[in-house]
RNA sequence: GCCCGGAUGGCGGAACUGGUAGACGCGCUGGACUUAAAAUCCAGUUUCCAUUGAGGAAGUACGGGUUCGAUUCCCGUUCCGGGUACCA
């Protein structure tokens, strides 16, 4: 029985496949327990080391909830459809369905060998049709809904035609994109395409125009998140505003209940910070204001009413629907200026732009308080997305205001006296009304509802809930996504695709190149034409697949509903969520949105999705660089030539077949990108440090990987190495580092497959776990990985000799060694119970330790039978052969997970630490059952006590059972 | 700017609801085994002072506070990480 973690490895990864060992059973008897990792896109790079961090945790939850008796639904899949698959495709030429499936391949073996226990059986892949039948499916329910806000819920749009039919617009409290006003009469007098363009008026799925995020380079729209500082997250391609009819999904009519539902879920702080703030709900108040020489309104949002009578100028945006009416003729080349100056601003100079611009319209508002003028111009500074896209300036109290006001000369008018808040900013809300009529000496916050009740009694406003979310974004022009499943009929009115002709398929294509915001499937004339008439050719965003995937995995094969209902009430929600903090926002968000949907349709049990969510820590990598620098010789010759990170310039350098010189840095010089995996990590003065090996240099030229042939090109540049030796004599290179994320193009990735084979998967998992809390971000390195090593060799040592034959023995474990046993197993199972791992496997240690220290290691079956069970979710393969070799039936992950026996923990004495003023000085051992006046009066009494309190007044003793004695003494 | 985290030995990190700070591991030092090395095992390892047996002082980013007692709670400051931004 040798511990061979290779051959152990493979034994028991088959053992598993074959016995289905970790297949979720149909059955409903047992409690259920759904641990879920958010599914990967496969990419052509493949796990790194960053990867199973969250993986392992999930696993190891997933098998103690197994060997608990849960029944554990612990499955993953792929979210194989999106821009990236796509992207590649163009780049490579590789159809995205044939890499996806080569990548797919590729993760599910590495998964496999990280003892990931999937029900595979279960898997789901967002690119199969048989999976995008049911995203289509639930956009149609979507489309077939509207939101009745009376209701608090979605509603079948055929109850909106009904509602319509008899009574119009009348008691109509709709999620809606604009205000529509319609009797009955009017309603039923529209013709069919006219009645159609108002239900998309209410529709939670909509065709609607806004601005929209427009890539150019990727030829497609892209949602907020995945724009970043005015560029494209995929590629980092520019990205302008751009008018465009698109589909949309209502989520701002669930934007209150997708922020109420936060407080009835498990999520980390930071996250449902993230998410508030995303939503950004804001109370304030909406006012009209008159503008001066027409019978029109400028509507305004503002949250501080109580500021009104500071109001010195109206912003409207530069797209405003008003501002062509507004413009006075005198004003026209401003206006016509600044609009031109606008349009021509990408979103990242608009960013980069601190200074305040605007342009004046010619026309005035009339503020209703004080009935006075008010400019009204236009800035780029107010937003035509939020609220009305215009704004009451306030300079006295807001700074973009302030800012504006003094550029442009305009009046600024105190209203509030914040000398009371010594401190206080414009956003703090504090202070006292003055210079505002009947709001003097209020309180801001009395004055903002005073204000708000004023305006609602003079008819020209009333409170108002604002949301800096908006619609979401649903439409691709895209190839490698799921087709809308919508028809348009000849009167161009949009029809569902009928629940039996889902899915629409993907047409293949071979050219599926995107042009400027025209889908490529306009292109495939003989698929998008049918006789019903001409296919949707928008297809779907990746979270479309991704926002329900959660609920397919209960029932993946049922091919009659999206999912079962007697499957989902047994399996309910999940119970963990593991995954990367980068989808705090969007994936969360949105799969919490789908899911109140579904609710609202009684299609799940539930209100929320995700019960529990674990965000994991990233690890990072070192950024490794060669120094390349400029040896000037004697006679005046530049050679390249790589040194040593720590050379600096000017070192005289003597080289054979140069001669003499010294080092030069220009231009010409500088690092270049080394592969990780060809680096040795060593340690200087405590620092960590790397190195690349003469060896690692002369193995390259066998090295078949796009690594090494990259790494030779770059080695081209100079074929002298100014080598240093260590104190074996092997000769190296100094390289500098940077830590960052692992990327193929950073050269730093490490993936888990090396180091598997080297020491193990056990070990590996292990270590992983060991780095420390789940989710903290930590950079990678293997120093420590032999520690757990040797950890898992000592543990394997208890149940051998030192021939390697099992050696067991069924006497009577000590009282000692019991109690190393179930410390170790209450210790873990609590420690599991709060996602802290790397305390369990500390705690893992300490009993190897306690069993194999001391007066000979302990061999009792009592004490190691149970430990075997215990390790199981950790170290899975090592737990199996031991499990076996001890006679287990079966697998021991499907063995009973060792419970505590508190009997075993009982102390007779507790160690007391004696302080004074707070100091501990010593520690007296007293009976655990030790009353507190015993305990004080044997204390005082001991010699040692009695040293420390000599000369000295005992002014109070406190003493807490079983925690410690403090003498107060003056 | 705003929001959310975080700061503990040479390093990764422990420390229950305020109660012996530094568990466990790495690294380092010394020793055993070995012809030697690797592996393994044993001992030591917060800092400073002292050391014959001892022992003592300080210490959890910094400055205050609450408390018999603070890594833990409160106030302020600095630095680091993440998110987000003309959001009215």
């Amino acid at each position: 029985m040798k511990f061979d973690v290779n051959t152990i490895d493979k034994k028991w990864q088959q053992y598993w496949k074959e016995h289905k060992t970790y297949r979720t059973s149909t059955e409903t008897t047992k409690p259920k327990f759904y641990v879920l990792d958010m599914f990967p896109y496969p990419s052509g790079a493949g796990l790194h080391v960053g990867h199973p961090l969250g993986y392992i945790g999930s696993d190891i939850v997933s098998r103690v909830k197994r060997q608990q008796g849960f029944n554990v639904l612990h499955p993953m899949g792929f979210d194989s459809f999106g821009l990236p698959a796509e992207q590649y495709a163009i780049d490579t030429g590789v159809h995205p369905s044939v890499s996806t499936a080569v990548n797919t391949k590729r993760y599910q073996e590495q998964m496999e060998s990280l003892a990931l226990s999937f029900d595979w059986d279960r898997a789901v892949n967002t690119s199969d049709p048989n999976y995008y039948k049911w995203t289509q499916w639930i956009i149609t329910q979507v489309f077939e809904s509207w939101y009745d806000q009376a209701a608090d819920k979605a509603r079948p749009i055929a109850e909106l035609i009904a509602h319509l039919t008899s009574h119009g617009t009348r008691d109509l409290a709709a999620a809606q994109t604009e205000a529509l006003d319609l009797t009955a009469e009017q309603y039923k007098a529209m013709s069919a395409k006219e009645q159609s363009d108002v239900l998309m008026n209410y529709r939670m799925a909509y065709r609607g125009v806004s601005f929209v995020n427009w890539c150019e380079a990727l030829g497609t729209v892209l949602a907020n998140d995945e724009v970043k500082d005015g560029r494209s997250e995929r590629g980092n391609h520019p990205v302008v505003q751009k008018p465009m009819v698109q589909w949309k999904l209502r989520i701002t009519a669930y934007a209150d209940r997708l922020l109420a539902g936060l407080d009835t879920v498990d999520y980390s702080d930071g996250l449902k910070a993230q998410q508030r703030n995303w939503i950004g709900r804001s109370t304030g108040a909406q006012a009209f204001f008159d503008i001066e020489g027409t019978d029109k309104k400028l509507e305004v949002f503002t949250t501080r009413p109580d500021t009104i009578f500071g109001t010195t100028f109206m912003v409207v945006a530069p797209e405003h629907d008003l501002v062509p009416e507004l413009t006075t003729t005198e004003q026209e080349k401003d206006i016509a200026d600044y609009q031109a100056y606008v349009g021509a601003r990408s979103e990242i100079d608009r960013q980069a732009e601190t200074k305040v611009t605007g342009a004046f319209t010619g026309s005035y508002c009339i503020n209703p308080f004080t009935m006075k003028r008010v400019p009204i111009y236009i800035s780029e500074y107010v937003l035509k997305d939020y609220g009305t896209g215009a704004i009451m300036a306030v300079p006295s109290d807001d700074d973009r205001d302030e800012r504006f006001a003094n550029k442009f000369g305009i009046e600024i008018i105190d209203v509030i006296d914040k000398s009371k808040y010594p401190g206080a900013t414009n956003k703090d809300k504090v202070g006292i009304m003055i210079n505002s009529d009947f709001l003097n000496g209020m309180e801001v916050p009395d004055a903002i509802k005073a204000a708000t009740d004023k305006l609602v009694e003079m008819g020209r406003g009333e409170g108002q809930v604002n949301f800096r979310i908006r619609d979401l974004l649903f439409s691709r022009q895209r190839y490698w996504g799921e087709p809308w499943p919508i028809i348009y009929d000849v009167n161009d009115i949009p029809h569902v695709v009928a629940t039996e002709d889902l899915p629409v398929e993907l047409p293949p294509m071979e050219d599926f190149r995107a042009e400027s915001g025209v889908s490529p499937l306009e292109r495939a004339t003989e698929w998008n034409v049918t006789p019903a008439g001409r296919r949707e050719t928008d297809t779907m965003p990746a979270t479309a697949g991704s926002n329900w995937y959660y609920l397919r995995y209960m029932d993946p094969t049922n091919d009659k509903e999206f999912v079962a209902g007697e499957v989902v009430d047994y399996w309910q929600d999940v119970d963990l969520y593991v995954g990367g903090a980068e989808h705090a926002v969007s994936h969360i968000l949105y799969s919490r949105l789908i899911h109140k949907f579904l609710f609202d349709l009684g299609k799940v049990p539930t209100r929320e999705p995700y019960k529990k969510l674990l965000n994991q820590g990233m690890i990072g990598a070192p950024i490794v660089s060669i120094h390349l620098g400029i040896m000037l010789t004697e006679d005046g010759q530049r050679h390249p030539v790589w040194v040593g990170d720590h050379i600096a310039e000017n070192t005289p350098l003597e080289v054979d077949g140069l001669g003499k010189g010294h080092l030069v840095l220009d231009e010409s010089s500088g690092t270049r990108k080394v592969p990780l995996r060809m680096v040795e990590e060593t340690s200087v003065d405590n620092e960590p440090s790397y190195r690349i090996y003469k060896e690692a240099i002369d193995a390259l030229s066998a090295d078949e990987a796009q690594d090494a042939a990259y790494f030779r090109t770059i080695l081209q540049q100079a074929d002298t190495f100014l080598w240093e030796t260590d104190k074996e004599g092997k000769q190296y290179l100094e390289l500098s580092f940077q830590m960052g994320k692992m990327s193929k193009s950073k050269y730093n990735v490490i993936t888990p497959d090396d180091i598997c084979a080297r020491y193990g998967t056990d070990c590996f998992r292990m270590y992983e776990m060991f780095l420390g809390p789940i989710d903290q971000a930590k950079p990678w390195s293997v120093s420590g990985i032999d520690g757990v090593y040797r950890f898992l060799r000592r543990f394997w040592n208890l149940f051998v000799d030192d021939n390697d034959t099992l050696n067991v023995s069924n006497d009577t474990a000590t009282k000692e060694e019991m109690k190393v046993l179930h410390t170790l197993i209450k210790k873990v199972t609590e420690d599991i119970e709060k996602l802290s791992f790397n305390t369990c496997v500390s705690a893992f240690m300490v009993a190897a330790n306690d069993l194999s220290k001391g007066k000979g290691k302990c061999d009792k079956r009592a004490v190691l039978e149970p430990m075997v069970r215990l390790i199981a979710p950790f170290a899975p393969h090592i737990a199996d052969e031991l499990f076996a070799a001890l006679g287990g039936v079966g697998s021991v992950h499907l063995a009973p997970f060792p419970e505590v026996e508190e009997k075993w923990l009982v102390e007779d004495s507790f160690t007391y630490p004696i302080a004074f003023n707070g100091k501990t000085r010593l520690t007296l051992d007293f009976p655990a059952g030790a009353s507190k006046a015993d305990i004080e009066a044997e204390a005082k009494a001991h010699p040692d006590v009695a040293k420390h309190l000599d000369g000295k007044t005992i002014r109070k003793v406190i003493v807490v059972p079983k925690r410690m004695v403090n003498f107060v003494v003056g």
